[in-house]
DNA sequence: GCCGTTTTCGGCCCGACTGTTTTCAGTCG
């Protein structure tokens, strides 16, 4: 049984506290090394319990430390360096740790002079007034950390909040700060606009004239529950007792600075603030400047900024530090995808489904809208329970959608059927009634918690099926709630390649499936191609697809390896291939 | 601890806010 990559990040994550003692600093550079590994494990499909030293040593950020302690974890279950650190400081003192206000400076000095290594032993100390004894220390800060302490919870690494609902809130706040005077421009920035998968904070930057009046304004929005700080340019709050909002407010001319700076990745910001200065430059969140004099050269757009950096526009979504700096470089990334280049939706539901909720004429209506030149209309198969359709409706479906096919000229309209592929990975109806479909999506909607090679089984037999066309949401995961199956990536990715099967990239921000390092490893391995799918239930939901454009973007797909940017006949022909084969 | 068109040592991004300081240390992002 080798370490999963998460607990491989767990268990840097714990070394990388525990160093923050031992060095008593919050930033060390053995620290940020860390911490850096942990990022490029992040980012990587590659199962790095699996890897030789030699092979860890190659990912950018791991060198010869790191790779041994990732062996050790992989073969031992622990850390060598950790357990003797467990010995010097208790494992409640991380707890401290994630006070927030308290680092591992005031950690230490806790221990030290009051012998406070938990929260408990914390909560007695400030009760009897013996903090503001210690250096540094004083009246305030004791009232402040015990503040703090009610606050732990929303600080803990289990409680990044799903991007579906951070995406609410975030818009929210968005809406209410757009009436506030002053304001001149809002955008959200931070791994929400990156489009990571949970989010820890949502970060909120505004451009105004006077920073003060908009901070008053956000501290006192509905929904905040607590004001963690607040400044004349900045403030955090945590809004409904569960996610941290941060406010950031700029002058409108350091719009693409600030956005820059404000959306990271850090590791991101770091790489490129050294690029500036290999240039005599300097770069912040105000501009883009020279060291010599103070010249701005650039600040208003993130655009700006990049082509003085000598790089194309990085799309936000690619900003983790992994490479995509160096591809900017030397023209290697590729164009990111706009919701324009799609020119169809290939999973759509109606209300024929138990859980569509608009018509057929109203999807179809949107569609046009949307300016669609095709679609496929894929409403549950049989197999599901309560929502799929027996093979009397869909031949119902079938002669709606032939009469109505006339009213929609401009759009080439496809019957098809959402498949369920089963734990065998059969699907629904029988290859003759099989036939009768125009396209077929085929789904794990059950059955998640099969083993690997079973997994994997089942979705190449669905996928060496001639009706499947696309494997929709293939992982099956939601975000924050299910994980995905678990499937031998590299088998399936060469088994669609081989049968032209295209794989879906759902826009749900509760699904985004497959995941972005998923999606670049298939970029680099293989052949396969994508489709980029709302699995739209209603009209309104057919917005979705900025999201699944953003995903495509974050796994470095470039558009001709999605199968509906393809013109019509183009497509028709491409998914001709497999029907016909 | 990592890294290398100033390579195997000597560097390593930048600024706001807070509380305790008479000029700064700690924390955070």
């Amino acid at each position: 049984m080798t370490a999963s990559n998460e607990s491989v990040i767990a268990a840097l994550r714990q070394l990388v506290a525990y160093t923050k003692l031992e060095d008593g600093q919050s930033q060390s550079f053995r620290t940020r090394a860390y911490e850096k590994a942990i990022d490029a494990i992040a980012a990587t499909s590659d199962p790095v319990g699996d890897l030789s030293m030699a092979e860890l040593k190659r990912m950018d950020g791991i060198g010869d430390s790191t790779a041994r302690k990732i062996v050790e974890f992989s073969s031992n279950g622990s850390i060598g360096k950790v357990d003797r650190l467990k010995q010097r400081f208790p494992p409640t003192m991380l707890d401290l740790m994630r006070i927030p206000g308290l680092g591992p400076k005031t950690v230490l000095l806790l221990q030290e002079e009051l012998d406070v290594i938990d929260v408990e032993g914390l909560t007695e100390a400030i009760e009897k007034q013996q903090l503001r004894s210690l250096p540094g220390l004083g009246a305030k800060s004791e009232e402040k950390i015990a503040n703090s302490i009610s606050l732990l919870g929303i600080h803990s690494d289990e409680t990044r909040t799903p991007i579906a609902e951070a995406m609410d809130v975030a818009k929210r706040v968005m809406a209410e700060l757009d009436g506030v005077k002053g304001v001149l421009r809002i955008e959200y920035a931070g791994s929400l606009r990156r489009l990571s998968e949970t989010i820890g904070d949502i970060d909120i930057l505004v451009t105004a004239e006077a920073g003060s009046p908009i901070v008053d304004a956000f501290i006192g929005l509905p929904g905040v529950t607590a004001v963690l700080g607040s400044g004349g340019t900045k403030a955090s709050v945590v809004m409904d007792d569960r996610i941290q909002v941060d406010l950031r407010v700029v002058p409108d001319a350091a719009f693409g600075a600030a956005l820059m700076y404000f959306t990271g990745s850090k590791g991101h910001n770091i790489a490129l603030r050294q690029r500036a200065l290999d240039r005599g430059l300097t770069l912040n969140e105000y501009s883009l400047s020279e060291i010599d004099t103070g010249t701005i050269v650039a600040s208003n757009t993130e655009a700006d900024i990049y082509h003085r950096l000598n790089l194309r526009w990085i799309t936000p979504e690619v900003r983790e530090d992994t490479g995509e700096i160096a591809a900017s470089g030397d023209g290697t990334l590729p164009d990111p995808m706009h919701v324009s280049d799609l020119r169809g939706d290939l999973h759509v539901h109606t209300d024929w489904s138990g859980d569509g909720r608009s018509t057929l004429r109203e999807m179809l209506d949107a569609a046009v809208v949307r300016q669609l030149e095709y679609i496929a209309i894929t409403d549950h198969a049989e197999d599901l329970a309560m929502n799929g359709l027996s093979r009397e409706r869909m031949l119902e479906q079938r002669d709606e959608i032939h009469e109505i096919r006339c009213d929609y000229p401009s759009l080439a309209l496809l019957h098809g059927a959402e498949l369920n592929i089963g734990p065998d990975g059969s699907i629904d109806y029988d290859p003759e009634f099989l036939t009768l479909f125009d396209f077929g999506v085929a789904s794990i909607h059950s059955h998640f918690g099969l083993p690997q090679n079973e997994q994997t089984d089942r979705l190449i037999t669905a996928i060496n099926n001639p009706a499947v066309t696309v494997v929709g949401h293939p992982s099956g995961r939601r975000i924050g709630t299910r994980p995905g199956v678990d499937f031998d990536a590299d088998a399936v990715f060469g088994a669609a390649e081989e049968t032209n099967t295209a794989l879906e990239i759902n826009s749900h921000l509760h699904r985004l499936d497959l995941a972005a390092t998923l999606l670049r490893r298939a970029i680099e391995t293989s052949g396969v191609m994508f489709a980029i799918s709302t699995d739209a239930h209603h009209t309104s939901a057919y917005s979705n697809v900025q999201w699944g454009v953003a995903q495509a973007r974050k796994g470095w797909v470039p558009k001709e390896r999605v199968i509906n940017t393809l013109d019509t006949d183009s497509f028709i022909e491409w998914i001709g291939k497999k029907r016909n084969s």
